[in-house]
DNA sequence: TCGTCGATCTACT
DNA sequence: GTAGATCGACGAG
């Protein structure tokens, strides 16, 4: 049911970001799982990419996990506060990398509200980035993690969406990277709740 | 070494 | 609508 490693070793981000949307994520932390299937994911095309951290191979210790072979997962920290989970792909040495930005949850419910600390359901509680993280347990700890491991990995299960219900547009919070920003690598499935703000 | 700003979210006004 | 939280990377000095 995982999906396989090979999976992950295309060049082609952008490609794979839009074939995500539908797969299921899961995490196990602290002995629950947790997760559902993704909405919404945005691609980071590497070096040539302005909004990447890693745009003209730019190596840091934060960044290393990119550089490193697909198919493993890339967890840094945002604004100091929140965890972003993104997924790494290529081969090694190619900075390549999806973040996932929202998922419509199916397994743990109640795990999830507790991380969230909410006490009923809202779509709100895994639309936007540090929002899925925090509802999965994600942290820094699953960083460089294999997507093969029994911590997180995805699964298909045959759910899939057509080109008309899927909307690709530009990214969100990227305004400084200058012509880069009106790429449209992000991707989410229209009209579903669970897609973060910026929608409309 | 310091100051600025970021792949953001929440809680107020 | 907008301030605040607050870490890592970067550029200026």
């Amino acid at each position: 049911m995982k999906l396989p490693d090979t999976y992950y070793h295309s060049d082609d981000v952008v490609a794979i970001s839009r074939d995500l949307l539908g797969k299921y994520l899961f995490t196990c932390v602290d002995g629950v799982i947790t997760g559902g299937y993704i909405t919404e994911t945005e691609a980071y095309k590497g070096i040539v990419d302005r909004a990447s951290h890693a745009f003209g191979n730019r190596k840091t210790p934060r960044t290393q996990t990119m550089f490193l072979q697909g198919g493993i997962t890339y967890v840094y920290l945002c604004y100091g506060i929140h965890e972003m989970f993104n997924i790494v792909t290529s081969a090694e040495g190619q900075p390549h990398a999806i973040l996932i930005r929202a998922i419509e949850p199916t397994e743990g419910l109640e795990t999830m509200l507790q991380r969230r600390k909410m006490e009923k359901l809202k779509p709100n509680i895994t639309s936007g980035p540090g929002s899925v993280a925090k509802a999965l347990g994600i942290s820094r700890i699953i960083n460089a993690v294999s997507l093969q491991s029994d911590t997180i990995w995805i699964e298909d299960q045959g759910l899939n969406f057509a080109d008309e219900a899927v909307a690709a547009v530009p990214r969100v919070g990227v305004d400084y990277a200058g012509d880069d920003a009106l790429l449209p690598y992000r991707f989410y499935v229209k009209g579903n709740p669970y897609v973060s703000k910026p929608n409309k």
